[in-house]
DNA sequence: GAAGTGTGTCATGTA
DNA sequence: TATACATGACACACT
């Protein structure tokens, strides 16, 4: 259907039937018939290549624009603003053009002008900036000569004067883009910021400026920032990628070298997002034997820094922080850390015999490690990012089952006890030998193909079952028997200790409890001593009142010395003589 | 550097 | 008898 390139002439019959058909068809969804007509398509063809050839000139016009406007325009250090000159030299596009083209001289009337108005200055930008309105597919813009230096201005284009003039006169035509680039340029000073944090990258200068030379090309020929000293470093920086990352801005440059609505915002995204996916794919694929990769990831340092665009404050800059604590000899997949206790490799299969003791004395003993190489890059690789990424991990401790980088919460607590690490002061490697316990480093290191987790926790059926599908030395097993009785009982010294802490915790409630109590039976029984104490003064006061009322035969009162009321059994009362009640006492 | 704390491990006993 | 569990004791790291 839409292959009808040929000249109608050189048709067949057969050819127009068939175009016939097919129009008939297509007819009902508003196909004309010139579609198929070639003459009319070549006309289409030569007005779009017309259109296409005044929008270059057109944009070659306006990067001449954008030059002069920054000539006019000086950085404010305080600010980080642009701000119009004040005393601003003529702009002299002809300083300038001592090495540019004899059109480019043409600009001699616009750059005569001693100052620019504001409303010259809002032309300018409008023509220089006319953003979405007239966006472009880009046309890549291939220099007939060598370029070099400053020749990166050489215009070719129509005369600047005249069209120039046109296109500012039609800017000017749109208010509201007109501020739009205004604040756009302003905006762009705001990359000032970005500007300092670029400025850690020059670190990467060892990778050769000429492994990219089209991204280096690309870079200076985008003359628009070579005048803007707010974003130079970052564009100069970018020729100083390695080769993949290079060869990606490289295809990510055009956007910013003749896109006119191109963002500082987007660039800064596009970049980093470039970085960001670069160091993602390759890493996991190549950090065993990408040498130029590892010094990448040894300058991480510089690129973090730049954590504070926002491309990098995603979840794609794992924790390399530590690098700079001596763990960067663990950081090579060759492994020459001495206190790579946790490389299992040194406790390989030649230390088959070995106690647990013994090999703890291993551990501990920085001499005594071998500077075995893990022997194959397995391709189980782990769920868990940051073993797929970091360097820091040997390559084999990635195919360790997905059980044992993923330890319970017990496991991922430090082991101090009986971890004799050498070099407790490096934090990172504590880390990391907390992330694998010993028992999952020796395991790993008999290659042991269950998890720590699995010996532990199985029950003893299925423990059993899965037992009888390996064959292992005796080493192999008493090292499963260690694991499975060690994982055991240390889940039981834990819940011992628990429930001891409970039991202290509950006998602490209960001591709480029983002093609550006792508080509380002293206070009722003081009350009690108090109601008992009234009631004794009662009684007495009562019993002083009926004995005064007492009278003998002779109508005398009976002496208190001599006689007391006593109450038997029955409730019955007497008045018996003291001595009398010594002597029924005493029976 | 001593003391306290947390944890892993071993030895031993019990179910 | 084997296994799991509980617990005291010890060693070590850490605060």
């Amino acid at each position: 259907m839409t292959d009808i390139a040929t000249p109608l002439a050189q048709h067949t019959q057969q050819d127009m039937d068939l175009i016939d058909i097919l129009w008939k068809q297509d007819i009902d969804l508003g196909v004309g018939r010139e579609v198929f007509d070639y003459q009319q398509r070549q006309k289409d063809y030569e007005l779009e290549k017309q259109k296409k050839l005044e929008k270059e000139k057109l944009e070659q016009l306006q990067k001449e624009q954008e030059k002069a406007f920054y000539m006019h325009l000086q950085l404010d250090e305080e600010t980080g603003e642009f701000i119009p000159m004040q005393h601003a030299p003529p702009v002299e596009i002809a300083v300038e053009s001592a090495t540019l083209n004899n059109s480019l001289q043409n600009k001699d009337s616009l750059g005569t002008e001693s100052t620019l108005s504001s409303e010259d200055l809002i032309y300018l930008l409008t023509d220089a900036f006319p953003f979405a309105a007239d966006s472009e597919p880009y046309q890549p813009w291939v220099p007939e000569a060598p370029i070099e230096g400053n020749q990166n201005f050489l215009y070719s284009g129509p005369n600047v004067e005249t069209d120039g003039l046109k296109n500012t006169v039609a800017g000017g035509e749109n208010v509201h883009e007109m501020e739009q680039a205004w604040q756009e340029i302003m905006s762009i000073t705001e990359l000032k910021g970005l500007n300092n944090e670029m400025n850690n990258m020059i670190d990467l200068s060892m990778y050769s400026n000429t492994e990219c030379p089209a991204l280096t090309d690309t870079a200076n020929n985008y003359s628009f920032l070579n005048s803007m000293p707010a974003i130079e470093k970052p564009i100069n920086n970018i020729s100083n990628f390695p080769n993949d990352l290079g060869a990606s801005f490289a295809t990510g440059i055009p956007d910013v070298n003749t896109n006119a609505s191109f963002s500082m915002d987007s660039f800064c995204d596009n970049l980093l997002t470039l970085i960001d996916t670069k160091l993602t794919n390759v890493v996991p694929s190549e950090v065993a034997s990408n040498q130029c990769l590892k010094e990448l990831l040894n300058d991480t340092t510089d690129i973090k820094d730049l954590s504070l665009c926002k491309a990098f404050n995603g979840n794609s800059t794992p924790e390399f922080n530590d690098s700079d604590s001596g763990i960067s000899i663990n950081t090579s997949p060759c492994g020459t850390s001495p206190g790579q206790s946790m490389n299992s490799s040194h406790y390989g299969d030649g230390h088959f015999g070995y106690s647990d003791s013994e090999m703890d004395d291993m551990d501990s003993a920085p001499g005594s490690v071998h500077q075995i190489l893990p022997e194959k890059n397995k391709s189980t690789i782990s769920e868990d990012a940051f073993f797929s990424l970091s360097p820091f991990i040997p390559q084999d401790m990635v195919s360790f089952e997905m059980d044992d980088l993923s330890p319970s919460a017990n496991d991922l607590v430090t082991a101090p006890g009986h971890s004799k690490a050498p070099f407790t002061k490096d934090k990172t490697l504590s880390r990391l030998e907390a992330r694998f316990t010993r028992d999952e480093q020796r395991a790993k290191a008999l290659k042991i193909p269950f998890s720590v987790d699995k010996i532990v926790n199985l029950p003893v059926d299925e423990f059993n079952v899965m037992m009888s599908k390996h064959q292992f030395n005796e080493a192999q097993l008493a090292l499963i028997r260690d694991i499975r009785r060690r994982g055991k009982n240390k889940v039981a010294a834990q819940n011992c200790r628990k429930r001891k802490m409970e039991n202290i915790v509950e006998l602490e409630n209960d001591l709480d409890t029983l002093k609550y109590e006792k508080e509380k039976l002293l206070t009722e029984k003081g009350e009690y001593n108090n109601s008992l104490f009234l009631l004794k003064k009662q009684i007495g006061t009562l019993y002083m009142e009926v004995f005064s009322k007492l009278r003998d035969e002779e109508g005398k009162p009976y002496s208190s010395q001599e006689y007391s009321l006593q109450q038997t059994k029955d409730g019955n009362v007497f008045l018996v003589p003291k001595a009398k009640k010594l002597e029924i006492k005493k029976e």
